[in-house]
DNA sequence: AATTCCTCCAACCGCGGAGAC
DNA sequence: TGTCTCCGCGGTTGGAGGAAT
């Protein structure tokens, strides 16, 4: 079966946004808050889709935007994040106050990824077909064009290499503690019993990926969890047989809750979890 | 001055997950 | 259990505006 279309696409505005509408979506949100996207254009009295209405509400109408320039430690903070957790723009966003996901992919497409090119710090196998910001392709677009203008369609078919997808990352429905009693309360308690159940490795990697939330690169928040159910679900499998590697890691993550966290830290114990 | 090229970013599109029914 | 709807995400596009020729 085919997928419904998000809208009617018949008499809904599409393109930029005129300043009218962004004061009847604004004025719509202060009174209602958001949420119930699908329903609001109507209530709202605009004619849009709601994903429209969203994706300008998100990215350029909210009061806690940050407007300017992305400043050196941000620019800092997103290619450490981008290089640990790839192309998931909304997990990075979401530990940069005030930016947008679409402003951090935006940036990282026009500008990061150049300049790592530049300093050869992304690998030349991987970038070309990966991390190739869709600005490059703009002169082979721009080349398309003008092709498609001449009338040659010359362009050879492109084989298309499937590389593998990141896992959008949600929060676990698995009861978890919070974060300030997961970096510090919560170890006690759990030091005590041990750590064997799957449900305890569950609860443990939710805790991981709290990790940094209250030490200046907290990007594991309450809304994003690094890791993902099936995450999870391998690591159950995988540690269900093995206390003793259990207790090690169990005390590994213990220390990184109590040390100066980094990334390398935290890249060095998810290495550790797939060796 | 006119044209072409390039950069940047707002907005669109399609997909997949989650929850409701 | 299967289907549908809503929501959120990442990839991609279109066009404005500046730079280069």
């Amino acid at each position: 079966m085919g997928r419904a279309p998000c809208c009617s696409k018949v008499g809904l505005h599409k393109g930029p946004w005129t300043p009218k509408e962004d004061a009847l979506l604004t004025k719509y949100i202060q009174a209602h808050g958001e949420g119930q996207w699908k329903s609001l254009p109507k209530r709202a009295g605009l004619l849009r889709c709601g994903k429209s209405c969203r994706l300008r509400w998100m990215n350029y109408l909210r009061p806690d935007i940050k407007r300017g320039n992305i400043t050196t430690e941000e620019d800092d903070l997103i290619i450490r994040m981008h290089s640990l957790l790839g192309n998931r723009w909304s997990l990075i966003a979401g530990r940069l106050p005030g930016r947008t996901d679409n402003e951090i992919k935006n940036y990282w497409n026009t500008h990061l990824c150049k300049k790592l090119k530049n300093q050869g710090s992304i690998d030349k196998s991987s970038s070309d077909a990966e991390q190739e910001p869709a600005s490059a392709n703009k002169k082979k677009k721009k080349n398309k064009k003008k092709d498609k203008k001449k009338g040659t369609n010359a362009e050879p078919p492109k084989t298309q290499v499937y590389l593998p997808k990141p896992i959008r990352v949600k929060a676990l429905s698995l009861p978890r503690t919070d974060s300030t009693n997961s970096a510090s309360g919560s170890t006690s308690q759990e030091k005590q019993e041990s750590p064997g159940t799957t449900k305890e490795v569950t609860n443990m990697l939710c805790e991981v990926g709290n990790v940094g939330e209250n030490d200046g690169f907290g990007f594991f928040g309450e809304d994003h969890d690094l890791v993902n159910r099936l995450d999870v679900e391998y690591c159950q499998s995988y540690f269900a047989t093995d206390h003793g590697t259990l207790d090690n890691l169990y005390e590994e993550y213990l220390q990184l809750l109590n040390m100066d966290h980094s990334q390398y830290d935290l890249e060095s114990f998810a290495e550790s979890l797939l060796e």
